[in-house]
RNA sequence: GGCCCGUUGGUCAAGUGGUCAAGACGGCGGCCUCUCACGCCGCAAUCACGAGUUCGACUCUCGUACGGGUCACCA
């Protein structure tokens, strides 16, 4: 029968395959990430297909090179996909604007079954004017709506410009490309009653539906590019790792049931199950993340850190110093890749301060005592070979030890001394090390110079 | 407004008639410590409300309140 035409026989029957279909907005928001990760994951632990379809059927809302911003995005999270645009597939095209011809003939087929009407330029669906559908969701159960409600309208499935609207589209590509299930936003529960009302009138079966709530900014507000929320992009270039966004987005509404939160991809895998997934939205909560992101940037190693700072290093200090040194400094107390600068930013020069800053009652040390271990201190200084952090640390433990005062008389004042700072990341000897022996004295000297005053 | 959905600490959440209602983030206090951070220990904080059903409700039913979604030739 033509009617079986396309490319469904082309699927071997009983495989799962669930789509991301993303529409070429020109960035990624974290809800869709999510989505895309769920569908991904469908797949995965069903040892399904994983689909990727461009949804370009907006021709007013193109942006140049968003195709490419899912793709890479995608890719970096590793959320690669089985079949889409650029990898073909059984079913292709895999792009919306390029089967323009096969939503035609469908359209017109289900004009033939009584399911749409012709009005005017458009095709619009058919819906009764009494009784109610029932449809179910996989997280929402058996949902039933009166074939009178509002949002039950008669809507354009083909446009005027012969591209299909959002709904009709999906109904037809999810069947042609054997698509068993759908995770979408909840944006959508209220039109699925007319997918069911679409599939009955082709007589396809239809695929389990997996609706999940918005990711929200506060209790009201989806999270939104429009609002300033950040997008995916925009973590990145925070210096949020793409491996603690997508652990903390699992999370978002969906719950793995034991006390375990860190998952790799792999892992996340393993244990998905769509029983997990709750129904009311999720508050993003980027302190939350923060935790994910300092969890996955301390479980680095040392190079890796380092390749993944010295853009924001360098943006901070340029090439004074080496920047596997101050990437170990910086290494444990960073969070946030994007904070590193202004945390070494005393590297380069000594900030103004107070000298009310020796004062500091646990190192029993004020300005005056501080003057006094400067003194000595300098000329330990100066002879020290080799000029390392260990040794560094050893000397101003000896002459800690030569005054009869604990390690902090010493080291406080000198941390002060070098870097002009009450907070800095690492003591004394790690910054003493990282500047140089020149470096070092001079700075000691002048902190003298000043106390001196 | 009609229709649909949701509601466990500030946030993410476990929980599926009987629990002193997990855990995590955040907050607070302490320990460690040359500052910071890490780490460790501890504390505070939750079942929206009201009726039912039941020997017994966070769990089931109904209602109320509050919040969200939707009602486009957008997805």
């Amino acid at each position: 029968m033509s009617f079986f035409t396309d490319n469904e026989a082309a699927i071997p029957r009983g495989t799962v395959r669930t789509r991301f279909a993303p529409s070429p907005t020109g960035y990624m928001h974290v809800g869709g990430l999510r989505t895309a990760l769920y569908t991904y994951l469908i797949a995965k632990k069903l040892g399904g297909t994983f689909i990727l379809r461009i949804e370009d059927t907006d021709q007013n809302r193109l942006v140049e090179g968003a195709t490419e911003i899912i793709y890479r995005t995608l890719r970096d999270c590793g959320l690669t996909w089985d079949e889409g645009p650029d990898v073909g597939g059984l079913t292709p095209p895999y792009v919306q604007s390029e089967r323009r011809d096969i939503y035609r003939r469908y359209a017109e087929k289900l004009v033939e079954l009584g399911g749409a009407y012709v009005d005017g330029d458009v095709i619009r669906q058919k819906i009764p004017r009494d009784g109610e559908t029932t449809f179910s969701d996989v997280i929402f159960g058996d949902i039933t709506v009166p074939n009178t409600s509002a949002s039950m309208d008669e809507g354009v499935l083909l446009k005027s410009d012969g591209l299909p609207t959002y709904n009709f589209a999906n109904v037809v590509d999810d069947h042609l490309m054997g698509i068993t299930h759908v995770v979408h936003g909840s944006e959508y529960l209220s039109s699925m009653p007319k997918y069911v009302l679409l599939y009955r009138a082709f007589g396809w079966e239809m695929p389990e539906y997996v609706t999940v709530s918005p990711v929200m900014r506060d209790a009201q507000h989806k999270l939104s590019k429009r609002n300033g929320d950040p997008t995916y992009e925009d973590l990145l270039t925070q210096g949020y790792l793409h491996s603690a966004i997508l652990n903390y987005v699992a999370l978002l509404g969906w719950s793995p049931g034991g006390e375990r939160e860190f998952f790799t991809l792999a892992e996340l895998e393993a244990v998905f199950d769509t029983h997990g997934i709750s129904k009311s939205p999720a508050i993003f909560d980027i302190a939350k993340l923060r935790y994910f992101n300092a969890e996955y940037i301390r479980a680095l190693e040392p190079a890796q850190f380092a390749a993944l700072a010295e853009p924001f290093i360098k943006s901070a200090i340029g090439d004074s110093f080496a920047v596997a040194d101050v990437a170990a400094l910086v290494h444990s107390r960073c969070e946030v890749l994007g904070e590193i600068p202004e945390t070494i930013g005393f590297l380069n020069a000594v900030p103004p301060y107070d000298t009310e800053l020796y004062t500091h009652k646990k190192s029993k040390t004020d300005a005056a005592i501080s003057l006094d271990v400067l003194h000595r201190a300098l000329p330990v200084l100066e002879s020290l070979e080799p000029w390392t952090r260990d040794a560094l640390y050893d000397a101003q433990v000896a002459l800690a030890e030569s005054l009869g005062a604990k390690n902090a008389l010493v080291m406080y004042p000198l941390r002060i001394a070098v870097s002009g700072l009450a907070v800095t990341p690492g003591g004394a000897a790690e910054i003493a090390a990282i500047l140089g022996k020149t470096e070092t004295l001079e700075r000691v000297r002048g902190a003298i110079a000043k106390l001196e005053v």
